[in-house]
DNA sequence: TTGTATGCGTTATCAG
DNA sequence: CTGATAACGCATACAA
């Protein structure tokens, strides 16, 4: 048990008698002669010894830090995603370097310039600043958004979903569909949600409406878009695909509490797959994001020494989960 | 815009035609003359200049991360934690360092362990090790558990919760108590939940059953415990203080699915304040957290650099807020 | 193979 | 008040 003073290499090369160099060898599992291998590691193991990161960071002008930035971690598919970047990080050894942004464009460029100093060996970020500009040289993967070719996109495969969710919809006897979305204005890879969702309903020939307001818009603009849609206790459309959990959540309760009965009078499915306390049931049918595999490919990406040509974009497939508030 | 070269002082200086050590000074705003304050701006704007925090770290012994380790994310409590420490971090320039546990014991340790190597400037920690050390020297708060005298935790008020829970129930007219949990068998600052729910319930002369299981427990198990209370239809309690809102969102959804009525037949109280996506609707009438201040309490005793006598144990006062599970 | 010496980018100590 | 220089702990090129 080291107490006090610093451990440093020095110190374990004198306990063990040999020199600084053999140690750091010893210490980064370069051969040495048994002997040497035996005292230092006996050395160590006495003296508590264990590396100072920081030097050898500023040595290797590499650290083991990649810094995750995210808007915020009380959307619980955000602190999902961070749970599992986190644990595909410590899976090799890596430590995060966690940075809150609540989408604040300024913000958001801010940390990415503090990468620069940190030295960390790659980003991993969910941004909405359509100005950003990512340092060429670090390793970057954006989720959801396309920042440029440079940076490799990570992301469900959003025009699937959308198809997914229409399909089902229209499985289950919906036949006046209605897709809502409340989110940023600039072009997005969540934009193929509905994408996806129009093209399955124009194939079947099925009537539908879609209510895009943007960021700026608060949930009472989609309430006062459904009272103007409900007549005589009914509601126009009979299945609503959401582009979130969150607007399906909002959505479920405005009805209900105006009397709409789900999913029986009308079906609702959101996106994302968020889980009461992460992991109790589904808070609605949906469209559930590959959370684990996003972080651990967006990992391997960052982390992948090579060079090589990366893919410019890479969509992982969903899947649906009946969450109640579709009949099936 | 540096693209290709590490900017370092070094190239301040000659571009300002200064030394090293005054940049050094401009750096740490540390009084120049004038004349030469402008000219190292002007070359640090120039030159698109920012210190390398691994150098400093390195030379000052000592980094602007603090070190955060908790169990996980998808618990929302904890990832509301998470949130607003890092917020609380980021208010004074530090950074986050998460890790993430899962309650290993193991793990717990070695991330304790790996600080020293981090050379953070405080640990924040949320942990179950009884044995867990934590090396002297690094400023450090635990959350919830009292790790020692040279620790302070810090928590909410849990006694004082206890007691509002149980007055609040009797106040709605209830008059046959359960309190239920499961949970660490270690001693733990949030047992006081239960003793201030037992307090106010001997106080106030009502009758009351605690049903306290551990860790290795499953929900199933309380799913025994209430259904053996279950007859003709009717609950034997009329009031339930559930130590997490985890407990009392299983309890609420397994009466529900047995036909007993909440809050008509059986009032719940949770425990944590944890609401839908973060920020919508509370799961259930609950004791609240004062997450937020609990962070900023944390990161203020963990960066004051005095070395003041910092109190041992810290709580913080909590509230009833009423989420339907209550009749008021 | 192993040891020695140098430099990574800072801050801090001294002379000037 | 400023400039040169020595550490901080490590990895590595080079010498032995």
């Amino acid at each position: 048990m080291n107490e006090n003073r610093k451990i440093t290499m020095k110190d374990v090369a004198r306990e063990a008698g040999v020199s600084l160099g053999t140690v750091s060898k010893v210490i980064n599992n370069i051969p040495v002669q048994q002997e040497y291998q035996l005292r230092v590691d006996a050395a160590v193991e006495k003296l508590g010894y264990h590396v100072n990161r920081y030097a050898k960071a500023l040595r290797m002008n590499k650290s083991s830090f990649v810094q995750v930035i995210l808007p915020n971690l009380h959307n619980p598919f955000f602190a999902k995603l961070a749970d599992c970047i986190c644990r595909a990080l410590a899976a090799r050894s890596y430590e995060m370097l966690l940075m809150l942004t609540e989408s604040d464009y300024d913000r958001e460029q801010a940390y990415i310039y503090l990468s620069e100093e940190q030295m960390v060996s790659g980003i991993i970020c969910l941004t909405y600043n359509p100005d950003l500009v990512i340092p060429s040289g670090i390793p970057a993967v954006s989720i959801d958004r396309n920042l440029g070719p440079d940076i490799t996109c990570v992301s469900s495969d959003n025009y699937a979903g959308g198809e997914m969710a229409a399909k089902k919809l229209i499985e289950n006897g919906c036949r006046h569909l209605a897709f809502i979305r409340i989110g940023s204005s600039l072009p997005n890879e969540t934009d193929k949600r509905k994408d996806g969702f129009v093209r399955a309903c124009t194939d079947a020939g099925i009537p539908f409406h879609c209510e895009c307001l943007n960021d700026s818009a608060s949930f009472s603009e989609i309430e006062s878009f459904l009272s103007a849609h409900i007549q005589h206790g009914k509601l126009d459309y009979d299945g609503i695909f959401c582009a979130t959990d969150l607007l399906a959540y909002q959505v479920l309760a405005f009805l209900t509490e105006n009397r709409i009965r789900v999913p029986k009078d009308v079906q609702i499915i959101g996106y994302d797959g968020v889980r009461h306390f992460g992991d109790q049931k589904l808070v609605c049918s949906t469209i559930v994001q590959p959370v684990e595999e996003m972080a651990r490919v967006s990992v391997n990406l960052i982390l992948s020494d090579s060079s090589q040509r990366i893919p410019y974009s890479i969509q992982l497939p969903v899947q649906f989960a009946s969450g109640g508030t579709t009949l099936f």
